[in-house]
DNA sequence: TTTCTAACTTGTAATGATTACAAACTAATA
DNA sequence: TATTAGTTTGTAATCATTACAAGTTAGAAA
């Protein structure tokens, strides 16, 4: 599924978010670097473009967005929070030697319980570790 | 499932973890107390009953039980690490009302996908969040 | 267009969880 | 019971994130 950045804008607009620079530059680097960038990552490959950000902009920005769901957090690890502009039902692999994040297809509403039952569920995530093909042949 | 020390302390000698005061009373409060604490709660926990104990040695502790597989770390929020001694196939529910996080048992093998074929998965972690009943029905 | 204001941005300082480190201590083996 | 590698401890450092207050701006209204 393809993320365009004119229907980000409609559901900012929906959600009375105002359409500032600075929050349409996080979220056009969110749709080009779909690599699951942590909050650093985003302040520093905005820098040279967008000189006067500041990271407490880029962390505000994060939060008014997750907010919205249109974008999701993503803890696979304790020391680092990641952002992904994909907000379609997925799982998520983390290889532990090259550290890479890669989205995997799978259908999370069929993972079915009973213990469940009378608790309402908002969101769901599935987090895999272990080591991914390229470190595998390596 | 019941978690036994015993077994606890046997696995312990099998990775070549000594059995040290400290030791031994994280692991105790993890078995007596599976409410999935943080690093700080099984520190003021123990506080009392070990008062020499330093929190530098419960992050000690907790990090090589994790090493060795006998507690679990549980991710779900991004500013808090949390601690299972149940490390047995479940998910975990958090209640964005009351905090408290519930297991559920569900079968993570059976979530299948193509996309990670040629993956070595070595960790699976589910985490849903939401309103648990008791916070629904207040 | 201009004015207005609530919302947003910024930099600095604070917070809080976790780790680094080095000296003192101890479990377990011989 | 002596030895020593592994463990514990307290303090200081680190690092991600948030609080805050002053300055700035998007967007509605005149």
């Amino acid at each position: 599924m393809k993320i365009i950045l004119e229907d980000l804008l409609e559901e900012l607009k929906k959600n009375n978010i105002r359409l500032s620079h600075q929050r349409l530059k996080v979220l056009e680097f969110l749709v080009l670097n779909q690599c699951h960038p942590t909050a650093d990552q985003i302040y520093n490959g905005l820098h040279k473009e967008v000189p006067t950000l500041s990271k407490t902009t880029v962390y505000n920005t994060l939060n008014s967005l997750t907010e919205a769901n249109l974008v999701r957090v993503i803890n696979i690890e304790d020391n680092e929070t990641r952002y992904d502009i994909n907000t379609f039902n997925h799982g998520h692999f983390k290889c532990q030697q090259c550290k890479e994040i890669y989205d995997f297809g799978i259908d999370i509403d069929s993972i079915y319980t009973d213990d469940l039952n009378g608790f309402k569920t908002t969101d769901k995530n599935v987090y895999f570790k272990g080591v991914c093909p390229k470190c595998s042949n390596a």
